[in-house]
RNA sequence: UCCCGGGUAGUUCAACUGGCAGAACGCCGGCCUUUGGAGCCGGAUGUUGCAGGUUCGAGCCCUGCCCCGGGAACCA
């Protein structure tokens, strides 16, 4: 596909943010002659927005400087990782468009990583604490106030070693014993204060099932992964920017095989009217909120996928968001116009009728069916027209007729000619309504000279609308979607549930040109007038809205009411 | 209370390291239209957190203050 202007984001100029700007200065300086980064995921859930801010930097950085950038799972925490996210992880990065230099693991360095255990211990750098979780969260002290020196703080590096070795080999119960830093327990930094190195947990590991009882913590196993694999730039969210000294602290104490990476935080992605955080999304599958993680309100990859967000989309609106330090909560709207932006380009046009009403054409030829050409997309030539049956009963959506209209509004009313889109001029004669005064049926009459929409003596009509033959029309099912949550920064005061919304799906049954009988799984389209949707995966029948069309008409009600 | 970040249109980001505060999305108005879509043209939006200081000149440098976010798991 050729990219036009407003597409797909070119890579050529690249964005520049203060990321970039320190790579380029570290380059200049001679501080690397090289840029490797890696994107880290703990496999514990599925990937959302947020990480694909992450994704497309790191896997973008590398690309633009020419490096690798590998994929590792830090999974030095057993008690809540599952293999189960490791294939939805990797298949949720390629569907974004990245690859990955190699798939690695934090697990991978185990060995590594006890052996420069073993030689803090000897540097004197490193003890063995005897006291539980409890006590020593209890001496870490407060904010402004140093924390109190661990009784075991001053135990011999052969006694270290001896306790150390011990725990690895499963002397010791669970929470027993643990491996700490010795380095400052009145640091400013609560990060600094005898850190944990290495805890027991008797749990078997996805990879390396029952061979360790002991486990590094997130401290002692990134920087130094990062440093085995010659990560140069490592790339995490503002709150670890505690951890930076404690980061730099580990790898200037060991025998690096690469330079010393370099720590830089970045903001994380918030998006309005959505939940980022894993414990609230995990919340909404497990309360039955939404139907799962694939759920297309749900913001995470695989929902977006299912909804009809392409990934273009996606890495565009990562690219022009931008990466800084300021906390940050960027306007779903921008996404949502990326997806057009980019569907518009790519999308077949088709006609459905979400709220169908009966049109009956009084003075069409018993009986008769015709074919209409109709385009399938005015944004590209090549994607060619289709033949789109019409006869003398037709579907069209119930708010596109009025009986006693409201001013500016364009569509069918008694009287009124308005075009059926590629079909024919209609001029509506009356209508029959139930004991409710419900339009049931709308009569009207078309004018044979106006086949295709145009007429002869260049008269024009205000509205075009859309229509489904009535014989020939295929039964659908569509979500509507809405916002999950109302509140445009859910949780910010208060509970985020209070917030959502009750109406964020509405399923209707529509009717659809003969077209729609021709649609693969996960397709997008147009359906002219309403927005874009997608196919469902599983269920060509089905239909899910990814994102409606701007609509001015609704903007104009919005105004008055 | 201590440490680290951050504060520029409604929102997200720029502003070439001191030289006329801009862009995108959103909003408003118009044009055009076989999608009230798309597209095109135009417009508004700011006490650059506050107060001082340096300077011919400050969003940028200095001083003091205010506000917001993060940080005291054997989570990551």
């Amino acid at each position: 596909m050729t990219p036009s202007p407003h597409d797909e984001t070119t890579p050529t100029e690249g964005p520049s943010d203060f990321i970039r700007e320190k790579i380029d200065a570290d380059l200049a300086a001679g501080r690397f002659d090289r840029v490797q980064t890696r994107f880290p995921p703990e496999p514990n859930g599925y990937l959302h927005i947020g990480h694909a801010k992450s994704i497309c930097l790191n896997f973008g950085l590398a690309e633009q400087y020419g490096g690798p950038c590998l994929l590792r799972f830090d999974d030095t925490n057993p008690v809540a990782e599952d293999p189960e996210y490791v294939d939805a992880i990797i298949d949720d990065i390629r569907w974004l468009g990245f690859e990955p230099t190699d798939v690695v693991h934090a697990s991978d360095y185990f060995d590594q990583l006890y052996a420069w255990a073993e030689e803090l211990v000897g540097k004197g750098l490193a003890y063995v604490d005897d006291q539980d979780a409890e006590t020593i969260s209890a001496q870490r002290g407060g904010f402004g106030e140093p924390g109190v020196e661990s009784p075991f703080r001053d135990r011999t590096p052969e006694e270290n070693l001896g306790l150390l070795r011990q725990m690895r080999d499963g002397a010791f119960a669970d929470g027993e014993k643990v491996l700490r830093a010795k380095i400052d327990m009145s640091a400013s930094v609560m990060t600094m204060r005898d850190p944990v190195l290495y805890r027991i947990r008797r749990l078997p590991h996805h990879r390396t099932e029952d061979r360790w009882v002991i486990y590094p913590t997130y401290d002692w196993a990134h920087g130094q992964s990062d440093a085995i694999e010659g990560v140069t730039h490592s790339l995490c969210t503002l709150e670890f920017a505690d951890h930076r000294p404690l980061y730099d602290w580990c790898l200037e104490h060991l025998e690096l095989p690469h330079d010393k990476p370099e720590q830089t935080e970045f903001a994380r992605l918030g998006l309005t009217h959505t939940v980022m955080s894993k414990r609230l999304l995990r919340t909404l599958v497990e309360d039955g909120v939404v139907d799962g993680w694939d759920d297309p309100r749900m913001p995470t990859l695989r929902g977006m996928r299912k909804r009809g967000y392409p990934p273009e989309a996606i890495r565009a609106f990562v690219d022009e968001i931008g990466v800084a330090k300021t906390n940050s909560t960027v306007e779903i709207e921008l996404l949502e116009s990326h997806v057009r932006r980019h569907h518009n380009a790519h999308a077949l046009r088709r006609m459905v009728v979400l709220d169908p009403v009966k049109v009956v054409i009084t003075n069409w030829p018993d009986g008769q069916v015709e074919h209409v050409e109709a385009v399938n997309n005015p944004e590209d030539e090549s994607a060619g027209t289709r033949q789109v049956p019409f006869s003398g009963e037709l579907w069209i959506e119930r708010d596109d007729f009025m009986a006693d209209p409201p001013p500016k509004y364009y569509r069918l009313t008694p009287g009124r000619e308005v075009r059926l889109r590629a079909g024919y001029f209609i001029t509506a004669t009356d209508a029959v309504t139930d004991a409710d005064g419900n339009v049931t049926e709308i009569r009207a009459t078309y004018d044979p000279e106006t086949k295709g929409g145009q007429a002869p003596d260049g008269r024009k009509v205000k509205a075009t609308i859309h229509w489904v033959s009535a014989a020939h029309a295929e039964d659908l099912t569509v979500h509507l979607y809405e916002r999950l949550f109302t509140d445009s920064h859910p949780g910010t005061e208060g509970d985020a549930f209070d917030s959502l919304n009750p109406a964020s799906r509405e399923t209707v049954s529509a009717k659809g040109e003969p077209a729609l009988a021709d649609v693969t799984p996960g397709e997008v389209v147009q359906l002219e007038r309403l927005g874009y949707f997608a196919v469902d995966p599983d269920d060509t029948r089905t239909l899910h809205r990814t994102v409606g069309l701007r609509d001015e008409w609704a903007n104009i009600q919005k105004r008055k009411g």
